[in-house]
DNA sequence: CCCTCGTTGGACGGCCTGGTCCAAACGGCG
DNA sequence: CGCCGTTTGGACCAGGCCGTCCAACGAGGG
């Protein structure tokens, strides 16, 4: 299947307006027909741009959205050597999460697409790994004691953090956990 | 309606299978005439005891797993005094949800059924609040600094731990997350 | 200019789902 | 023993869903 640059531009509406049903309705309440109302597209050009139908539509905005979540912290995680630049970087996370609310990809990301297929299952185990390494290579530079264990800790409190706001709507939760387990990088060495 | 004895039972037979039956396939690919089958009932039975059908029994099911969350925890939850009780604690908690892998109560809570109703929500956020009083009068007790965002720190991790743990089905981050998250009760003071 | 291949439209079928409904079986209590 | 409400059985319906299929459209290259 090779795709023209009209046909490119019209899968990617797809999944743009796929991603958003999801977010908005959880993955079990959108429908194949409710993504074709949004995108004002035919049921053939869903199966021609997904051709395993549903399963392979999930995987793509599952894709999406693991995409999504590192590009909301660039540039600010791949520079994470001081202090001052480990707390801009938590601002910027909270601000994302906060203003994005119960709809942030990582959420619907674990929550409503995580468990659909092994692929997918395989892009969250991706984006924790590549999230993580990152993290980690911000703990390593900033000579603290058990760096893995440390980014390791941070990228759980956020995770849990999302999605605990997703579950209550209550933003405490990420703002407590991240903030704690911060702690170790604002120590004294 | 009026329950008899023996429809006590029935009823509690079903939330019980279909308890099982979301934790294995999702409560998405989870129907009601999967529960029927798993319980060699009619559907009449399920709209007998779950007038509202399945928005019913979901909701029956989440506080069916939420109290098992809490009972998963006794007696060690509510005698957090010393440094001690606070590592069996954990030793409890590690051992059930390493155990249970991806059929946790927690994570099914949150993830499958947390955002199915107001009624589910509501449920997820009434554990929470419960549990992280358990943990905060532990906290307290220990003498702490700011025992209350120790407390929820430490929910946020086991959070974040067990719906890592069901994505990817590596324990590694519970482990870690809960290990950091409890570093405030080891410090001397 | 036309031919080819990507693109689009939409009807159609078969399946499964949640929910309704009526009637039979059961069991305790007077 | 006979009544009455709970419990149970299962047929039935309407609607929605995924996926298939065939035919028309359009653009770009030869």
């Amino acid at each position: 299947m090779t795709l023209t640059a009209k046909g490119l531009a019209t899968r990617q509406r797809i999944v743009d307006a796929a991603a958003r049903l999801i977010q908005d309705n959880g993955a079990a309440d959108t429908s194949l027909d409710d993504v074709r109302a949004a995108t004002a597209t035919s049921k053939s050009q869903l199966f021609h741009y997904f051709p395993d139908g549903r399963a392979d539509l999930l995987l793509a905005v599952a894709e999406h959205e693991a995409a999504q979540v590192l590009a909301a912290q660039q540039p600010w995680l791949d520079d994470l050597t001081t202090a001052v630049s480990w707390e801009k970087w938590r601002g910027a996370v909270m601000r994302h999460y906060v203003e994005l609310g119960d709809r942030c990809p990582l959420g619907v990301l674990t929550a409503e697409l995580g468990k659909t297929s092994p692929e997918t299952r395989e892009v969250v185990s991706t984006l924790y790994d590549t999230w993580e390494s990152a993290l980690a290579r911000g703990t390593q530079a900033m000579g603290i004691e058990r760096p893995l264990e440390v980014a390791r800790s941070i990228l759980v409190a956020i995770q849990g953090g999302v999605v605990m706001l997703r579950a209550t709507g209550r933003v405490a939760y990420l703002e407590t956990g991240l903030d704690l387990a911060l702690t170790p990088l604002r120590k004294p060495e």
